[in-house]
Formats: C-alpha cells, structure tokens, sequence
DNA sequence: GAGTTTGAAACT
DNA sequence: CAGTTTCAAACTC
C-alpha cells in the first residue's frame, strides 16, 4: 500500500480521514508512527495497550490512531507468527523501518480483515494484538541486552524473559502486588482489576504445570471464549503471547468498559495455548505492579510474555534468577517512571542493570520531555538502529546526541541508594520512596527494604502512608496547558509540570538538584516557598528562563528527568487539579494502598478510584493514571496530530477528588516553559488523557 | 574518596 | 504548625 509519509502523516491528517473510511485511518496513521518510531512505538504501544482498548474511544479519531498502530506492529508480528516470531521480531528490529514498512502494508489488509470478523472486540483485539507486536518488536532489543544474543537464540532470550517475569511477580513485587491484593480486596469496587490479577495469579500458579486449567480459569472470570482460544491452537506460539496479553489487558479495560469482554473473545481467539496465558499471567503480575507508572514495564513485561510464548511458557524455566531480579529492578524503576513512567519515577536504575531498561528508560524520559517528535524516534532508533536507519538521518542531529548524552545519563544514573542509618525503610532512601526494594547496585547498610523484609517494608509504608498517604506519591504532577489554574493562566506554556509540594530553597535557588522541582525538571509554583528563586525550568513567581536559553533548559531538564522522572505525573486531569494530583500520586505508588492503584495496572488504577477511594471514596479520573504511557506514546504525536476530539471524548467526565487524602494538592499550576521540550509535552499531554479514559 | 552543603523527611 | 534534628543526596575539593 502506499504509506503516507511520515512526516506528512500527522494524527490530524490521519483523522481528516478517519472519516472516509477506517481503512485509510489505519493507514494513514500506521506507517508513519511505526516506521519512524520504533521504539517510539514501542513505547506508545505500552501505554496504549494499558489503555483502554479502542473500543473504549468513542471517536473514531481515536481508535484510528490506535488501531493504525496496532495493525503497523500487528503486521508485524503476523510476520512473524508463521515462522518465529520472536527471532523475526529480532531481525526486524535492526531494519524495523523498512521491513516493517512493508510488512505493514501488506499485513494491513490482513488486520482489518481480521479486525472485522469480530466487530465488537475487533478495535480492542486489534490493539492487543497490536501490543503483542510491540512486544515483539521489543523483545529484540531486550534480547540483545540482556540475553546477548541479538539474533539469537530465541529460546534462551525467552527464557530469560519468562524468569524475569515470574520472579518479578514472585519476589520482589510480591509484597507490593500483596498490598496491592489486600487493597483490591477491600476495595470491592474495582472488580474487573481483582479478576485480571486472579488470572494472572491462576496462570503464574499454574505456569509450571501447564497452564491449561489456567485458560479455563481466566476464561470463566473473563467470560473469554474459550472456545476460541481452543480453535486457534495453531497459532499457540504466536497467539498465544496474543491472547494472554489480550486477556489481561480486555480485563483491565474492562474495568472501566464492558468492553473487554467482547476484546478478550476476540483476542482470546487469536491465542490457543493455555502455556500462552500462563505466560502472560506472569507478565501481567509483573506489570500490574510495576508498569503503571511507566510504559517500558508494559513493554517489558509484554515482550516478554511474548517471548515466552515462542518459546513455549513451559520452557520458560527460571533460569537465573538474579538476572530476573536486575531486570525486574531496571523494569520497575523504568516504569515509575513514569512519568516516568513512571513512567516517570525511573531516574534510578541501576547502572548494572539492563541495558534494555536503560534504553526503555531513555525512552520513556524522552517521551515525558521530548523536544520534539523526531527526539523521540531518534532515541529509538539508537537503540535499534535498524529500526530508524531510514527515519533517522538526524544522527548527527543535535537532539541525537542530547538521545546519546541522554542514555549515558541514565547509565550513570543507573545508581542506588546509600543509606546509612534509615535502613532504606524512611523516605530518605529513594528506592524505598520510590516503591522498590534495594538491590546490588546500593550501597546501603542495614538494608530492610528487601524482598526478606516484606513484612517490615510493608509495615513502615503503612505508617508513613499513615501519616502522609501521598507520601509515596509522584512528587511532581505534570498538566496540559489546557489547565486552567492560576498559575496556568499566567504561564502559557503548552506543558506544565509541578512540584506537588513545592519546594523549600534557601540557598540553591532553585538551580541544583537540591531542589526537587529543578530536579523533576518543572518550574517552581507558587506552592514553592524556595528564596530566590531562579529555577530554570520556571521560576515561582513565574518568570521563565527556559525559552531564553533552550539549550540550558534541556540540559537541566536532562539533569532532572535523569532521576526523578518517575515522580513525574502527568496529570490529565488539569480540570481537576485535586484529582490530577491523587491520580499522579497513584501511578506512581508501587505498594500498598498507593501501590495497588500505582501499581496494578494503569488502567484499573485510573479507573478506579482506589488511590484516593483507599483514602477517600473520590473517584480518580484515570487520565493521570495513564499518562505515563500515553506520555511517552504521545511523545511522538505532535500537537497538531492529536486531535481535539480526542482530547475531549476521550476524556471521561472525571469526578473531581473530592479526596481528603490528596494532601497538599497544589492548585494546578503551570510553568513557564515555553521552550520546544515543554511544548512537546503539551502535545503528549493531550493525547494521553485521550486513551487512559474511555467512556463507559 | 572525603568532606561539605543542602533541603527534605522525621521528629518534638 | 513551627522549630529542630536527622538523613542522604548533591556538590565541592
């Protein structure tokens, strides 16, 4: 087919078209999104797939962004279903942008053909599967990272991966997936997320031992079609990975949709392997806990469900734990970073760890505070160079190199914790305030935020949740310009970001990372009681230096997105700065009350209410929640491309929090900025609320 | 690497 | 709520 240029394709023109006819609308978005961005891709793909599935946007603008992405990844994990999906996906990824260009076009009929067949389900199954391909496409550079074997061998990387995963969802995230469970519990509203966690718990459980029962289980929960799953055992390799990720992701949307239902048959269809589920079971605990915060969770998590798959989830024999554990580690930290991603919250990772977090990371920090599209596809393809060969001829580009210096940042970041006398159990400690337990790469003493220590860590969150149930919340709320508080009004930078508490500077002005909002890279707001205040990312009182010097802004930016970008919130709900704030809070928290709605799964956290329900019985709108993904998925969007509908539709009606617990909820404010990054931001902004919220 | 500075977190 | 202390990161040398 003829794909539109990339650069030529904007989501805008894509929905100009929507309208003829949804062919085109795939189209037209597909090959310049994932062309271009692979990673980028990848990273959208993430947050799209925890958000609500197409179905849930109402307008057709929406799903068609979605879908066209899903189907470009889709096609490509097609591909790659006949033979090996997983090496295919391996190879493609160095020649992504071409390849795949192909693959897409042609596989682009398939989709919408397959699309159809179950009118219903067809937009959700498409973005599962499209996720499926993400993954896929992922997994390669994981591979290559932490398997070391780039072209490898699959079965080994799958391993790998398969480990990972279910050590993550043992170990480490035990406790914080238990938190989140007991809160689930408690909190009976959120049905739906319960029920996707007792699959993925009924799959890890029986993961070892086939996982077939475990089909069943999740079939009855979800009301799949099992009898679907059973017909397209043919596919298992391929499907399966597919329907697991399917399921998981229809029943998360089905929190807030009844949708799922109708997505999970028709992903459930393209799955046949119970082993599949199993495998997904792992992913999906692991990414209900760690990935809300940020997309490469998701992605991690869903590559390697993937891989899992090809390789069977039965051969998918925890190999070695301790790499699971360091990947799970990168994963998390990546992943509250959300804005961090957490998508955000990454700014610790461990330098050691993988390398594949490294560049998820990257990504996801370029997403939240992308300059521009192209630095989002040019940090992608750096790491696959295949993928962006074509796209990317900006290598000597200055943003490249801002993507090079970029990762080498978020190598040295890659640092731990050093405590000394708070036994990592104070919000002193950054892995404990960030949700995740110490690993290798501290240098603590006396180290009880460990796996070993569950108990102890669980208690010390209780207590201090206690006394602040921010505490563990996203220190720095981003907001669309949209918002219209009283600092928005006076700075009309497209994106905003702020410190929820502000800062209290005496004598750094605002100009080291001694001061957080420099460090989250937002501006000072008038919440910030700091002396002389001369934040260059937004000064207090609302002046602005960013867009006097561009260069020192990125720089700072860099510095502070470095570490604490999974802190970062981006807030969707700017309407509702109360409940922008509870909602970033919420995706950023791994345990706990916190944790279960920052933890489990993006979606079921933004639907559900859990974060200040817990707190308070506020409803949260999930646009926060979702961000995170949406973020560094929309990165690439331009503003332009994300249409105004979307923006709108898709925005649920969210209840604003009437949450006590939102403690210290800032009035939105924005900053300054007005320098090209922010403006990014705003772009990415708008479209992430969009997915997050689907109407009922 | 050691020491200092800084400001958040914790405590009173 | 304010003041003080503790703490660990950030920074400097």
């Amino acid at each position: 087919m003829d794909t539109p240029d990339k650069t030529q394709i904007t989501p805008t023109s894509s929905l100009s078209k929507f309208e003829d006819s949804p062919v085109f609308k795939y189209i037209d978005s597909l090959s310049p999104i994932e062309l271009a961005k692979s990673r980028q891709s990848d990273n959208v793909f993430s947050s799209l797939a925890f958000l609500s599935p197409s179905s849930l946007f109402p307008s057709p603008q929406i799903s068609c962004h979605r879908e066209s992405r899903f189907l470009v990844k889709r096609h490509h994990f097609s591909a790659a279903s006949n033979s090996r999906v997983l090496q295919s996906g391996n190879e493609s990824n160095t020649s992504e942008g071409g390849s795949k260009a192909v693959e897409q076009s042609d596989l682009y009929d398939e989709n919408l053909g397959f699309l159809n067949n179950d009118s219903s389900s067809k937009g959700i199954s498409s973005d599962l599967l499209d996720e499926q391909l993400d993954l896929v496409t992922e997994l390669p550079r994981t591979l290559k990272y932490d398997c070391g074997s780039p072209d490898g061998n699959l079965e080994p990387c799958d391993e790998m991966f398969k480990n990972t995963s279910v050590e993550v969802a043992g170990q480490e995230r035990s406790p914080f997936q238990r938190n989140r469970d007991e809160w689930e519990e408690r909190q009976q509203s959120f049905q739906n997320e319960r029920d996707l966690r007792k699959i993925c718990r009924i799959k890890w459980s029986e993961e070892s031992a086939g996982g077939v029962a475990i089909v069943s289980d999740v079939a009855d929960m979800l009301t799949m079609n099992s009898s679907i799953i059973h017909e397209n055992t043919d596919g298992q390799d391929m499907r399966t990975a597919d329907s697991g990720t399917t399921s998981f992701i229809s029943t998360m949307l089905q929190f807030p949709l009844d949708n799922a239902n109708n997505l999970e048959n028709a992903e459930s269809g393209d799955p046949s392997c119970s082993c599949k589920q199993s495998e997904f079971g792992e992913p999906v605990t692991d990414q209900t806990p760690g990935i809300l915060s940020t997309c490469l969770l998701d992605k991690l998590v869903v590559s390697d469900s993937g891989l899992k798959k090809d390789d069977k989830g039965e051969k998918c024999n925890q190999s070695s734990h301790q790499q699971r554990s360091i990947r799970r580690r990168c994963l998390v930290f990546e992943k509250s970073p959300g804005f961090g991603l957490h998508l955000n919250s990454l700014p610790n990772i461990p330098k050691g760890q993988n390398p594949l977090s490294k560049s998820t990371l990257s990504s996801m920090k370029r997403g939240e505070i992308p300059h521009d599209k192209r630095t989002v596809v040019t940090e992608n393809s750096s790491e696959t160079p295949a993928t962006f060969g074509g796209n990317e001829a900006d290598d000597n580009s200055p943003e490249k190199k801002r993507q090079k210096f970029e990762l080498d940042e978020e190598s040295a970041a890659c640092k731990r914790c050093n405590c000394k006398r708070s036994k990592c159990l104070k919000l002193y400690c950054d892995c404990f305030a960030a949700g995740l337990y110490c690993i290798e790469p501290c240098s603590c003493q006396d180290c009880f935020n460990k796996p070993v220590h569950e108990n102890v860590v669980l208690e010390t969150r209780r207590q201090i949740e206690s006394r602040n149930p921010l505490a563990f919340a996203p220190k720095v709320i981003r907001s669309t310009d949209r918002i219209s508080d009283s600092w928005g009004e006076t700075n009309k930078t497209p994106a905003s970001a702020r410190h929820k508490r502000g800062c209290n500077c005496k004598r750094s002005s605002c100009l080291k990372k001694y001061c957080e909002c420099f460090q989250a890279g937002v501006g000072c707001s008038p919440s910030c009681r700091c002396e002389g205040c001369k934040n260059s990312f937004g000064r207090k009182d609302g002046g602005d230096e960013s867009e006097s010097d561009g260069e020192d802004l990125e720089a700072c930016e860099r510095n502070a997105s470095e570490k604490k970008s999974h802190d970062i919130v981006i807030n969707k709900d700017e309407e509702y700065p109360d409940l922008s704030v509870a909602s970033s809070d919420i995706s950023r928290l791994p345990f706990a009350y916190s944790g279960k709605l920052a933890g489990s799964f993006s979606h079921s956290i933004r639907s559900s209410p859990q974060l200040c329900t817990n707190q308070e019985n506020g409803s949260l709108s999930d646009s926060s929640l979702c961000q995170p993904k949406f973020d560094s998925h929309l990165q690439a969007i331009p503003e332009d491309e994300a249409p105004e509908v979307l923006k709108h539709k898709c925005l649920p009606p969210v209840q604003k929090p009437t949450s006590p617990n939102c403690k210290r909820v800032s009035p939105p404010h924005r900053e300054c900025s007005s320098s090209a990054a922010w403006r990014s931001r705003k772009l990415i902004l708008r479209s992430v609320p969009l997915p997050s919220f689907s109407p009922p």
